[in-house]
DNA sequence: GATGAATGAGAGTTCATTCAT
DNA sequence: CATGAATGAACTCTCATTCAT
């Protein structure tokens, strides 16, 4: 049996994930994570301390893939509406690589976003999607093509929870309106709708 | 001590709603249900067989505070516009005056809508504010103002999931974002933004 | 099986007393306790809490016992000196009979006496032996039998530590010096020991 | 890193030695006392075993402090009721300055001496102080001072209780008398009621 | 000789559920 | 109908001990 502290604190993590985003802080069993790390439960709390503090961690690990969401399609539009509506496309495509995300933001709204409200690393995580919007917003009003009234948080705030909820809804709403939220079509008519509410907000 | 049936149920009920919304199935206690309902936990038993089947009792009885949302509206509007920004507003304010309802379908979202799938009387449960939408995009497209690919059903995602996200992303996005969302001139920005892209895209 | 609340709380009392004593709060098994009370662990901590809670309440008790070490002695002699001795007797007989009050003892002793420290009942707990030795050296005193310097606090210090160390001892030294604890004769030598040196330290 | 196989060893008896006495068999971790010597677990084992090996040595260490109690005083006094309160005074002295042997000796009488039954070398460990004693004891006797019907132990018994009990009781009693085991006057005074009951005992 | 990662048995504690009263 | 004492399985967490490096 290969011993390596790196990798076993990496597989309880990448286990971790897996176990509260499926079942929650009080639905996980830390037993379970043990066995998907392929190691014994003493190891967690050698390494995490405490199932606390491996939530935690898994909260920090979440937001960090958020980070990742690279900024670099800012230099690709020249036109400001172009660009929200590639950040729209980008974050919806985000948020469908990522259930494991989707999943740990919603817990940690039912859980009252205690973790994100406890700790300062993750109210300063960096989300570069936010300045990418920021960027847009004042762009778009500098060429005087969006009012000078417009505000770029409503802009995120739209944006975001227009992509999150097709993702965060997609287990009770379809079954009651009989659709499937993997028809293309579906989701270009949602994207569309989402994304002609902002611009509709922003037009001058 | 008074005996009586009906209103032993009615308060297990009652209690099971506020612990099941605070904490979820996992996180919820038949203990703490017993407390806030005045009763001994073998009432909760006698009267739901389970804290499963209470569950979805608490599940069933949420889903039918939706259908209470009056489908009256529908004759006051002669536009099928205004009539859809009408539902708009009923359907947040039904949000605003129904916390426990959002959190229930949250849970459920995270539970992957395992009861709602389970229960044929939750999928055929009357939603009238589905009624109400497909009916004022039947009535718009009749007319000729709205286009005739309009699908009711991409109306009602959008306009529900806008309107939900504004409360199930109460705890996480406003930290991040560092906004207020009592703010009153927020509220009405995603309003306004919510219903012109549903009226962009039903726009012929 | 017979449901008595009462009865279960002091079974799991009288085990805890039994295994707290002998083996110290660490060495301590919540599980034994339980098999010793006749009843599951649960039960232990809907009465008492937590293993922490229980130990304190077998220090409580214990400490109780001391108060019932009855003090109409005081009525049976004249002599202040008699009195004391006599004190001497029955706090020896009190420890041959109360081998749990012993240990309990010994145990707060190497705990640095934490639990006495941190509960204001403990402190207060009545001694009426402590009564007894205070009345018997002021009475001394006002004799004119005792010396003016002598302090009831020597005395009692005195008195109970030398009966005291009869039984907190009685592992280690008799397997040094090779004598056994049980030969009255000895017995009978100590407590002259113990009395005498008292009596010399109250002589005027 | 060195690599010294004595010292080692010795580091992680002198840990041990503070552990056990601190927390008893039950209470101390090897973590904590492969910590204290600044070594890693896998030592302790090496060198002692099991934690009841090295539980077993520490007893055997604090024993063999006793044994370095030097038996020269015994030159200086030409009488033995001298010789006797010089002893007293000496071991005053080193109890004073072990408090690591009164702790275990105290953990070893919960224990049921354990460790000093089982074992031959602590039954046969040299304590000159008993010797010094024996030899006062015969002397006064054979210098007519002393009773013909006095038994060296009970002097002992006597002699080692009262001293031992001012350091093994200094956290409970105290508290109960209200006194300061560290103030030198009440320190003097149950010295002086210790010899002077040894005093009595002997006197013919 | 030395390290500390890994193990597994077992400790304290919780909780859904049952059942005598 | 109602109570709450009792149960036992399961949970989080700890710790003496072993073993690959």
């Amino acid at each position: 049996m290969e011993r390596n502290a790196e990798r076993t604190k990496a597989n309880i993590l990448t286990a971790a994930v897996a176990e509260f985003s499926e079942k929650g802080y009080a639905g996980a069993r830390v037993d379970a994570i043990a066995k998907m790390a392929g190691c014994n439960k003493g190891m967690i709390y050698q390494y995490y301390e405490s199932k606390e503090r491996l939530y935690e961690s898994v909260i920090a690990y979440e937001y960090q893939t958020l980070s990742k969401l690279e900024a670099e399609i800012i230099q690709q539009y020249t036109d400001p509406g172009e660009l929200i509506d590639a950040i729209v496309d980008k974050y919806f495509d985000f948020l469908l690589a990522h259930p494991d995300f989707v999943k740990i933001i919603m817990w940690e709204n039912l859980n009252e976003g205690r973790s994100v409200k406890a700790s300062s690393t993750l109210q300063n995580v960096k989300a570069p999607i936010l300045e990418c919007i920021r960027e847009a917003v004042r762009k778009g009003r500098a060429d005087g093509i969006f009012k000078e009234t417009a505000s770029s948080k409503a802009v995120a705030f739209a944006l975001i929870t227009g992509a999150f909820s097709y993702f965060s809804n997609c287990h009770t709403l379809p079954v009651i309106l009989n659709v499937d939220l993997r028809d293309s079509d579906f989701l270009v008519s949602h994207k569309e709708i989402v994304k002609s509410g902002i611009r509709s907000y922003l037009k001058k």
